[in-house]
DNA sequence: TGTTGACCTTCCCATTGTGGGAAGGTGCAG
DNA sequence: CTGCACCTTCCCACAATGGGAAGGTCAACA
């Protein structure tokens, strides 16, 4: 089938297609003598399996590893389970992170009366911030 | 004072200074006649204001308006609250697609062993999801 | 047969925000 | 005078995706 076929059946742009291809996610795709590229059953399902995990946030790399995994039917279930782990791990971070940034956000809107008065905290705190939440460095 | 000093004050970094000039989020620096840029207090107060609402998690296209408020004596401080406003749901909004995913992956790693065995519900997932997370569509 | 429209191909550009590094000028201290 | 730390601009890279141009292919339809 075409890749216009490949990418309904998958949920991936034709687009996004010949990007993994390209950067060595997935295999070369067989082509027609017209240049075309062919996919059969077993390709859609490689791509829906990387849609799959792309949707839940794993990055390209973390997405080529665990094709490897997958295709991998001797690999330990550990080392599956530990990617997922990390990846909980990492998700949890950041919303931690996000959960700060709200909770000062929510505080400092709290004090802002939010009408026509021109006077405004959040700005305040925004050109010198009392609370010292800035103050963690980037890594 | 140099660019340095001013990158050392404000805790933004010398390319990045440069950077915002570029895009036209700052003004263009005063020049030594030496070529160098020239920052003041009150530019190294403006580069404060950026890194706070920056590490606030605010894009440089927010930043942008927000300086502009914060420049505008007579704004309304309710123009300031809903942009506070609007970037915590933002932010609500992305734990909360975060946290699906979490549930879904804390379901799977929940069932696969982890150990040496090889079969792991993780990976048949991946191929072919029962629960229909991925179906929501990107936007 | 010829045309039209829906495909396909590759290639380049833009996004967002940041860093790395080269090549070259400047300024101060020893 | 030399060396070092600074400054300048310019280009490249990242991650992942989309837009769109220029051109080839194929099937259907008049």
């Amino acid at each position: 089938m075409n890749i216009g076929q490949a990418s309904d059946r998958s949920g991936v742009s034709a687009k996004m297609i010949r990007y993994y291809e390209s950067v060595g996610l997935l295999p070369s795709a067989a082509r027609r003598p017209n240049g075309y590229r062919d996919y059969g059953d077993q390709e859609v399902a490689v791509l829906q399996f990387v849609r799959r995990t792309r949707d839940l946030g794993f990055s390209l790399d973390e997405v080529s590893t665990l094709l490897a995994l997958w295709s991998n039917k001797k690999r330990p279930s550990r080392d599956v389970k530990r990617m997922a782990e990390r990846h909980i791990a990492d998700l949890e971070h950041r919303i931690s992170e996000m959960r700060t940034v709200m909770r000062t956000l929510r505080d400092l809107a709290k004090t802002c009366h939010g009408d026509e008065r021109s006077d405004c905290p959040i700005l305040d705190d925004f050109a010198a911030p009392k609370t010292s939440i800035t103050q963690r460095r980037k890594k």
